[in-house]
DNA sequence: TCCTAAGCGAGACGGTACGTCTTGTCTTCCA
DNA sequence: TGGAAGACAAGACGTACCGTCTCGCTTAGGA
């Protein structure tokens, strides 16, 4: 029987310090353009000694993968169950995406909108490029050699799906959740569907 | 009769060091990524004094803008002559775009791909999105009131266009450029031939 | 009947944390200057929490003058005894000192030599010249009043002395202790036979 | 008849930050102890911008030794012409020095007394000590062989003088310059006598 | 052909932000 | 309960850019 690894707990004050960094990030998001913002100001609002932001991260952007790692997680939470079966399976992202961008609005366009981090819309569009792949029935992984048409695809699929929707969030059109999934599923699934019958 | 306007001939220096400014921002944009260019090392690789970069340009983000200016310029020049009948008329910028890329391909992939500028990338947007809402038979501004359905489409169509061609410049992928037309407008043309036919 | 007043036994635990970073000071003394030397560093060499060293010291110098108070201790508990009657009295102090820094020389280059810290000089120049003045029949305390001779007496003769042993100490010189004590005899004693005679 | 070397005319700015900046070192130093001092300050003093300050000295030791050169060239420049013969050539910088401590008392003391950075002291008392070596018909140059009697002799002058001047200047003691020269010269005089017969 | 206005390089300057380091206080956990 | 670990705020450090500016030299263009 080995004995457990002596693991310490971790300081609770810890966590605490590194939420409040991640909230005032997103906060300051809200008002103004990501490069804009110095990890002085981040540290400010979260009512935190500058140099304990680099005791927990190493600088702005590791802050925000962190944050993007909590979105993700956050978004796999709870998309997981699509009530209605979706026209496509490669479309069945859009309805809760759209749902999430809706229930969140100020947060979603924050983060992909004009001024938010190019690495967040980078990663929602790897993440959901992944999902794309998956259901045309590729290999979740890009492998190295000719890419296989699935890639192409879900890149056409998710860069349209992401034009839309941070269109939609920038303006504050009167264009309803629903009015949206229907215009992108109107235009993409006639092509989905022809690729897929092959 | 009123004497003409004094207006004496502009130095030739002038553009001989707005050019080399442009030219080096490109040249170091094939090597770094945009955010980490730093105005003194353009003007090192211009042959061009600092301060020199001020007198002519307000900043890196001003030269930046400058440049997208000239490309749009060189787009519009010989863009014009579509050889071919486009499958539909809110496509025809595809072909010739893939072919642009194809020929500046290391130029593209500097603009528009990971390391490029998002500024250049949302400028191709937008103009882009422009020429398939008039193609649309939409406004070619866009008004402030209820955003015509041809707003969102044209999102979808470039969205996609985009997403796709950066993914083609950004792998060195054996695809063709007539492949990658070809992929494209399968996926995008059903949609689109329903929503016009209306 | 009232309870003993409770005076905890204090921990043995606690000596040798102190001892451990008064060890761990001089040993660094010998490797860097006194200033470039970090509480965080004293505290590794001692293997001791830095948290611990602050239960200890107030600060690096705290424990500085508790290091100089133990050398003052150890300089008093031999130097008691000059065997051989001084050529004068006010230099009682030369031999037994020179003989110290002989046998301690390491130790001795580290505290009062370039890298060493001016406070140990000055303490030892403070404690001599204290011994001076004695000697020279003054009051061992400095009174505020207009100073006396002997104080100025004392700082020449000490000045000189720490000097001397300051610069053989620093370089490897071939110089004997003996000769070091000759040569500063030589130097001072004139001058102190004519004064003392007053 | 060769061409003029084309050394551009330095700006003339240039010399008044730079002074702005050694001023304020110094005006700081009669207030604060050296180490206490930050760069901040010294350029908040000098009013300049703490970044203009790294532009022209590495850090602020940097400026100290600039300092320290600008000290020596003015005791240089104005110790040359000792009106009255010395009592002994080794002491002839005595007198002076003590004049210059008088006149610049307060520099003095912000400089070598008990605050002061040590460099300005050890430099000071190299200066001197090289003096009094020639004076004692050695070699400026300090060899690398067994040390000549001389270099001993100098430091025991030197180290009893800087101590001397360091008390009177501490003190506010009513003792004039001429007492502090008769002092010094009593307790050294005989000794160095003897040594120059031989 | 000379003169004059400008373009230009060089770089000083005040700022802002960075990431690192050290200090001294404080909290939390463990033995 | 006290010591080790280490979180934390504060603030100095030296570096990198920025955008503004001043200074002379050079040079193109007009007289």
């Amino acid at each position: 029987m080995t004995a457990a690894p002596r693991r310490p707990r971790p300081d609770r004050r810890v966590e605490r310090s590194k939420q409040a960094l991640r909230d005032a990030l997103i906060a300051l998001m809200h008002e103004h353009p990501y490069e804009r913002i110095s990890v002085a100001d981040i540290a400010e609002r979260a009512n935190v000694g500058r140099s304990t932001f680099y005791v927990h991260f190493a600088d702005k952007d590791d802050l925000l993968v962190d944050g993007i790692d909590q979105l993700k997680a956050w978004l796999r939470e709870r998309g997981d169950a699509p009530e209605v079966t979706p026209a496509h399976p490669a479309l069945a992202f859009v309805r809760p995406m759209i749902e999430h961008a809706e229930q969140q609005r100020a947060l979603f366009r924050a983060l992909v909108g004009r001024g938010g981090a190019v690495q967040v819309s980078e990663e929602l569009h790897r993440m959901l490029a992944e999902l794309v792949r998956v259901a045309l029935g590729g290999k979740a992984t890009v492998a190295k050699r000719r890419p296989a048409p699935e890639e192409a695809i879900a890149e056409v699929v998710v860069g349209a799906f992401m034009a839309l929707l941070r269109w939609w969030l920038e303006r504050d059109s009167a264009m309803t959740a629903a009015e949206v999934e229907a215009t992108f599923t109107r235009q993409l699934l006639p092509g989905l569907a022809g690729w897929t019958r092959r």
